[in-house]
DNA sequence: CCCCTAATTGAACATGGTTTTCATTTAGTA
DNA sequence: TACTAAATGAAAACCATGTTCAATTAGGGG
């Protein structure tokens, strides 16, 4: 699952004519093995490991165009707002672990009797949500006794 | 509306053992009187037609007050992570205008059908959940033609 | 396979929003 | 009214992110 991951994210930057340069493929591989939160200069430190001269204005730049292509989805948590998880294509949300930050996909929600209902009270015409559920990952349960 | 807003916003505070400056009281009016889009720098500037001194670092402070008391709600938007909109008791979302930043409250969201589902494919406990819709007013919608 | 060029990069600096510090003021109680 | 802890504002510190620009490099064309 994860080496797939890392290959679809490699392909999606090629399909949009980026070139693969050694400090992307660093940050790529990060997200692509990461479970936990991911912030800039986290995701900086690790990709050192592969890249030990990347920056952390190209980590900045590379996850701006993984956004931009859809690749990467920005998690908006209670306490600050960018942290990044890879996205699968298609209609999806993140499930995050409160404990460890840990992102997980999810898909199949269903919001249109929600949506219709709440077009109609407001007069709003209404183009997207935008949907997180919270909870404890199996993990952080056990850990917590 | 607004008034009741202005109120419970002042009980809030006194409830919680804050005291009730002139400088709270101007963020309270700003906070109960505006629809539009309120990051702090806004706040502040509207706050001083009421109290003329108040200096930015006070809006943040009660700003962080009334989130922690509930009575306020972080927006989250595309392009920035930190309007407010006072926030009604309960369990209740926001309906946020992309082109003005107005937000709208809304309730009755039912989601257990697929926190259950989730849940049980994760082995997540699901916790709490977060929804925003995003959509055009509409004032923007007729502004648009 | 190597050259060429546009894309990419890193360091340093700029920026903008938020927080901290600290001396002064003030709300609310005794 | 006096007192005291809470609250305030100005300035400085801070931190994440963006910009600049000269140097480097990926990857296609020869």
């Amino acid at each position: 699952m994860r080496v797939i991951d890392l290959e679809r994210l490699e392909q999606q930057l090629k399909a949009h004519s980026y070139k693969l340069t050694r400090q992307r493929r660093a940050v790529l591989r990060v997200l692509a093995t990461t479970d936990g939160r991911l912030d800039a200069a986290r995701i900086c430190e690790d990709a050192r490991a592969e890249c030990p001269e990347i920056g952390l204005t190209t980590v900045y730049r590379t996850l701006d165009i993984l956004a931009d292509i859809g690749a990467l989805r920005r998690l908006h948590l209670p306490d600050g707002c960018h942290s990044y998880a890879p996205a699968s294509p298609g209609h999806r949300h993140h499930l995050i672990c409160v404990g460890c930050g840990r992102a997980v996909e999810f898909e199949g929600c269903d919001l249109t009797a929600l949506v219709d209902s709440v077009a109609s009270k407001t007069g709003f015409e209404v183009e997207g949500h935008w949907l997180q559920l919270m909870g404890r990952c199996p993990e952080c349960q056990s850990k917590r006794k």
